[in-house]
DNA sequence: AACAGTAATAGGAATTATTACTATTTATAT
DNA sequence: ATATAAATAGTAATAATTCCTATTACTGTT
């Protein structure tokens, strides 16, 4: 992979924030730095960062959502503020069960639980 | 609510399936008894009969499907045959843990688990 | 430093999924 | 049977994402 200013901008993005950005937040923090960037380099770059394991995607209801932390972990979505935090359950255990129950091979489990945050 | 033969319909298609169809498919299998019926009453009739508890709402990725089991549940996906499976992993104790941890209110946890499945 | 080859880009068009709008139709209570 | 409130069809609008293509710019080789 050959080096690319945006690219470089948008990991620079996404590793820079806990806040579980869209492509389109991403997209124009971007603008900022880059003016003239498109959000055709943005979504073609994430997910080429994504196949890398440099960020990770997950889905937000249906819109895509980009983290830095690429470590397996979960995610709890406040119903009331909108507030995305990671936590951590253990899917280890799930993937065995998953095998004997099923015989079935995970390689990503999801676990994305909505409610509402300690701060309500 | 006032009946409509559209929404018996639609109900009736998804109940009649384990596919977790898509707005699209469920839209395809009605122009076959109702020939003019629309996209977006397939779309209002879903989101209607999801807050009615009646089908269940969830997100493969950033696409809509729905389900006639609206008992609380899991699905395997797998990434050769995109098939979805219906599991049931042990959301109760997620639920005590988050509290506990994290005094997060969980009102409904998602596992999507994608690998490989049993046909491969 | 100039050049060629290749990979990446910008920008916009195209696609897909979903929601919104409006005139018309229809179910139901009276 | 009629009024009215709600649902529909059809279409337009929006939103998220992907695709396309001419242009730009790294990078390795002279």
């Amino acid at each position: 992979m050959r080096f690319s200013k945006q690219r470089e901008l948008i990991q620079h993005i996404v590793q820079g924030t806990n806040s579980h950005p869209t492509a389109h937040w991403i997209f124009n923090k971007a603008k900022k730095k880059i003016s003239n960037i498109s959000m055709g380099t943005v979504y073609r770059n994430l997910n080429k960062l994504n196949k890398d394991g440099v960020i990770k995607i997950f889905y937000d209801n249906n819109i895509a959502r980009y983290d830095w932390n690429t470590v397996a972990h979960d995610h709890l979505k406040c119903n009331k503020c909108g507030k995305i935090t990671d936590i951590n359950m253990h899917t280890k255990e799930l993937q065995k069960e998953v095998w004997n129950q099923y015989k079935f091979e995970a390689d990503n489990i999801e676990i994305t639980i909505s409610g509402i945050c300690n701060n309500h």
